[in-house]
DNA sequence: ATGTCTTTGTGAACGCGTGCACAAAGATGG
DNA sequence: CCATCTTTGTGCACGCGTTCACAAAGACAT
């Protein structure tokens, strides 16, 4: 639905690849930098190369945001930051609230890069009531009890969810009842939504065991290969040996696993 | 400028693809929440709806790990979780040093889900002299000086990197050169290191900024479609409209921009 | 103005990941 | 022992993303 093409035969379609955009941001990052450094223009191999990436593919990024370059010379920086800023909705301010204010919450409370790039901390909330009114990052606590007039009156749309794993689908469903249509998910749980709502996950655990794989690959599987396998159906086979005194759901967030 | 590749090789030895070892971790999730419920057998559709994914993604994904379902019934839940565990080097123990103890370093240090899942924190490494000696977490604080030692005595080979971006670079360097060859960054920083050694990236501000994308989207264009254009050259369009008070890779690390 | 040189923008080929649809495998009941 | 039913494992097709390679566009020098 909705999918329809504009008639407008501009080069600049509605259709931006989902991996463009999620290499805007970085392509951003590297422009501001050249910025502060009062460099005017960069090539795209140069643009590349700071930011990880191929330059033919930053290339073919930059066409589907329209021909902003100059054959020959390059991209100007200050307006592709302005196009790219733009594009990824940063030229507004974006109220944010970040639920669960424990070891990450308070983190992601107390770092200075919100306010910078157009998100603005407008709340934080905490189930317990013996954070209530205790400031975080200068920020006062408030109760979950208040969730959805936070929500209502800061016309917030974007939710961060920083809590235990119990309580992420329930934080979901009131922040998505309240009006929030984007969520970014810290804690260890699959969110189910309705359509229309955007949930992104970070998720430390995962990386780290993604890191593990390659590093036991790297380390050769002489040692561990072929190894004896325990009873078909036995109890805790192996894996989680020790700790497991509550619940894997019940950590904080940062660490999902 | 040894711009060390972080993509892999295709590591064709089992040929279990990237995607698939990604979702590993969420399934071994999913089984460990049944198996703590005691719940013998599984299907693939039960499984994947608990993990989120389509079922005969999840069948597929298995199927490299070999055939270790039973046609009729499911898979069992423990066998299961031991070949995931293995198969992801989750069997054995991995002592992993954290860099850069701030907000982020010192939540991460808290995070009790770190030895549950064959991780363990073998040391927090700070470069200010007024951390060393004191306690994050119960493990006291070492200083930057010993990185090298720490790295050998403990045989660590993943180290999670949370420092300021200004310092990521280099504590890279010193990492890889002691001896580490994995890598979970969270600063934002794009780190070149040689061939052989992994880096993953967290990256808080560019989710962030990917949800404001879609969420522009939703609200629909019409307010700021065809909007002025800034002079081109003109200084900072727009975007960084505030706090410049230092750049913008001084900050701690969770969020990155 | 003209030629040369640099760099963009993109058509096209390729490879990977995803999802469908179904045959094979095995359990279960008569 | 055979029929039926459930669920796995996978061949195949499709679409997205990546990369190559090059023509076109424009700057710059003469």
């Amino acid at each position: 639905m909705a999918t329809g093409r504009t008639h407008r035969p501009a080069t600049r379609s509605r259709g931006i690849p989902e991996a463009t955009v999620a290499r805007l941001p970085l392509y951003l990052r590297a422009l501001t930098a050249l910025s502060e450094r009062s460099v005017p223009t960069v090539s795209s191999e140069e643009l590349a190369a700071a930011a990880g990436v191929n330059s033919a593919k930053l290339r073919k990024d930059f066409s589907y945001l329209g021909s902003y370059g100059t054959r020959g010379v390059g991209y100007d920086v200050e307006y592709l930051v302005y196009q790219i800023s733009r594009e990824l909705g940063l030229t507004q301010d974006w109220p944010v609230v970040i639920v669960g204010i424990g070891n990450l919450g308070a983190a992601l409370a107390n770092y200075g890069g919100f306010a910078s790039r157009g998100f603005r901390v407008a709340a934080l909330i905490d189930a317990d009531p013996a954070m209530a009114g205790k400031p975080v990052a200068g920020i006062p606590v408030q109760h979950t009890d208040d969730l959805e007039k936070i929500i209502s009156d800061n016309g917030v749309s974007i939710g961060v969810i920083a809590t235990p794993a119990g309580a992420a689908q329930q934080v979901c469903d009131r922040l998505v009842a309240a009006g929030v249509t984007s969520i970014l998910n810290f804690a260890p749980t699959v969110l189910s939504v309705p359509d229309g709502v955007d949930v992104r996950k970070v998720d430390l655990s995962i990386e780290l065991q993604i890191l593990a794989f390659h590093e036991q690959r790297k380390a050769g599987e002489e040692s561990a290969e072929g190894g004896p396998l325990p009873a078909a159906a036995s109890r805790g086979a192996a894996a989680d040996d020790s700790a497991d005194q509550g619940p894997d759901g019940d950590v904080p967030a940062v660490m999902p696993a």
